[in-house]
DNA sequence: CATTGGCATACCGAAAACATATGGGTTGAC
DNA sequence: GTCAACCCATATGTTTTCGGTATGCCAATG
């Protein structure tokens, strides 16, 4: 059964003739005759009355383009469908996030998204230091937000803001007095560090911080979010070198400080697969572009 | 659009891999692997990401596999819908049936077609003895039950039985107390007609009849069915000459009384245009054979 | 480094489709 | 009644497309 036979039928039952069929289909009339005849054969039965004045369905031949025409219109929609996928107009992009971001970053960016393509399914999902490698490699999301930005060869990265390191400290803390902590104020006090991958740059930035400063903290703890790292400062078990943005979903009683004479930060990184080439994915950098532009 | 693309696309997508779709298709890899990529082409994006373990969709070619399945299953089952509808197994047949056949053969007819052709809708029309041809030739009825034959030549006529013509009288009529009535009896009487097309051997048989007979009956009354004649000979406005089988539906007050010295009769048939090859009327003649042969 | 597994390309023969030319049957007009 | 017009079917040659075989390329594996 060929599709293009069945539009052929279609043409010429719906012109009750062979002739006016082949002028719609700007082919001849004869090789459209023989078209019909051959499906006929394989049908295994006539599907048109020939008549002196043009053809006519016969009741097996209405049965065929009761369904032929949904058929035809089918596989047309799966073609545009895919072409809509692929251009971006249509599809599904799932977003993930790391916590740090979610606060400063997604009340804005899905609104943006929403509006930018409208036809398309988003969906968000929370992301780790230690498995949004593996989700995007695995491709349960197909962009990552970032912070910092991920290192791997099969990921490619899109730098798209920093923000400054902080501290971030008890409200009763002495330090709290001050406008801006220096650096070397910081000896010996106790830290909540996030997690240290091997290639992570994240605490690295803070482990570089104290180490241009000649400045040691023993760290007391380690968590995966900064939300956990700020809960733990409330509690006095020590303080947090966080990034700015974090700041927003601080709990009360915790404040941040800038540090005085370092200007480190971390950077914000859109991230994705190097073989997934949705255009979806250059429309989200856009976006969140603009959105962190404005942090 | 090609629904041979389309098969192979479904495969391939299915087995993961072209290598094992072409065995599944029985077919060799090479050729499968070149309409991919013309499919591919024709949708002007990618389909499948190459991977070294074989091939995955796409999210373009999700959204066309999603449709593809549908597409494929849709045009198998209309070439199945029209091969069952020229076979007989489903469709639709519209049975005319002339007024004086009601009683004595719908009853029975009815549920004898339900039990042939179970896959079949069918509707039935009264026809009168001035319309059957038309609405056969219209196709407004694919067959019909008709008593006498049609006679025409695009309209072919299968005899399925015949009934002997009796007389139809009021119950108070002194010809009723016979236990069958001498022809030369209706000498005179007044009688009840049927109509009378040119053709028409119903009330040719009638005239025959008489002739033979050398009997003449004035003719009160001209109806369009044997109801309608029934009705009149209960009032008292003459006699009618009917076959046997009108007897079933005759209302209280008339009575059917054989005619001693005549065995004509009335042809009950079976009708249909010539150019209607549809399987039902072989089957539908068949009932009705069988319907008849027990009257 | 060789081998394996999987897809892509090249080329050739076969099959299918299309166009042109023509035949046959019916309708309708002069 | 003949003739023209109309419409579908058939015939034949050319072009397109398809499928098969041989082979190349690349990556993963041992």
């Amino acid at each position: 059964m060929d599709l293009r036979r069945l539009r052929y039928f279609v043409a010429v039952a719906e012109a009750r003739s062979v002739g006016k069929a082949a002028e719609r289909l700007r082919m001849a009339q004869p090789p459209l005759s023989v078209q019909i005849r051959k499906l006929e054969a394989e049908i295994g039965a006539p599907l048109f009355r020939r008549g002196t004045r043009g053809m006519d369905l016969t009741e097996a031949g209405q049965a065929l383009f009761a369904r032929a025409g949904e058929a035809l219109a089918l596989a047309a929609d799966g073609a545009e469908a895919a072409r809509a996928v692929a251009s971006g107009r249509r599809g599904r992009i799932s977003v993930g996030y790391m916590f740090v971001l979610a606060n400063a970053v997604l009340p804005r960016l899905i609104p943006e998204l929403r509006r930018s393509i409208p036809g398309v399914d988003l969906d968000f999902a929370e992301l780790t230091a230690s498995t949004r490698e593996a989700r995007l490699l695995d491709r349960s999301v197909t962009v990552a937000l970032c912070m910092p930005a991920i290192h791997h060869p099969e990921i490619q990265v899109a730098r798209i803001g920093a923000q400054p390191l902080m501290l971030a400290m008890p409200i009763r803390s002495p330090l709290a007095r001050l406008g801006a902590v220096p650096v070397a104020r910081l000896q010996g006090r106790p830290l909540i560090a996030l997690p240290h991958p091997d290639q992570d740059p994240a605490s690295s930035a803070v482990a570089a911080l104290l180490r241009r400063h000649q400045v040691v903290m023993p760290i007391v703890s380690r968590v995966e979010t900064v939300h956990s790292a700020m809960s733990l400062v409330l509690a006095g078990e020590g303080l947090a070198i966080l990034p700015a943005c974090a700041q927003l979903g601080a709990p009360r009683g915790v404040v941040f400080r800038p540090l005085r004479d370092a200007t480190d930060s971390i950077d914000i990184a859109v991230c994705w697969r190097r073989d997934s080439h949705s255009p979806l994915i250059r429309t989200f950098l856009k976006c969140a572009e603009k959105v962190v532009a404005r942090l």
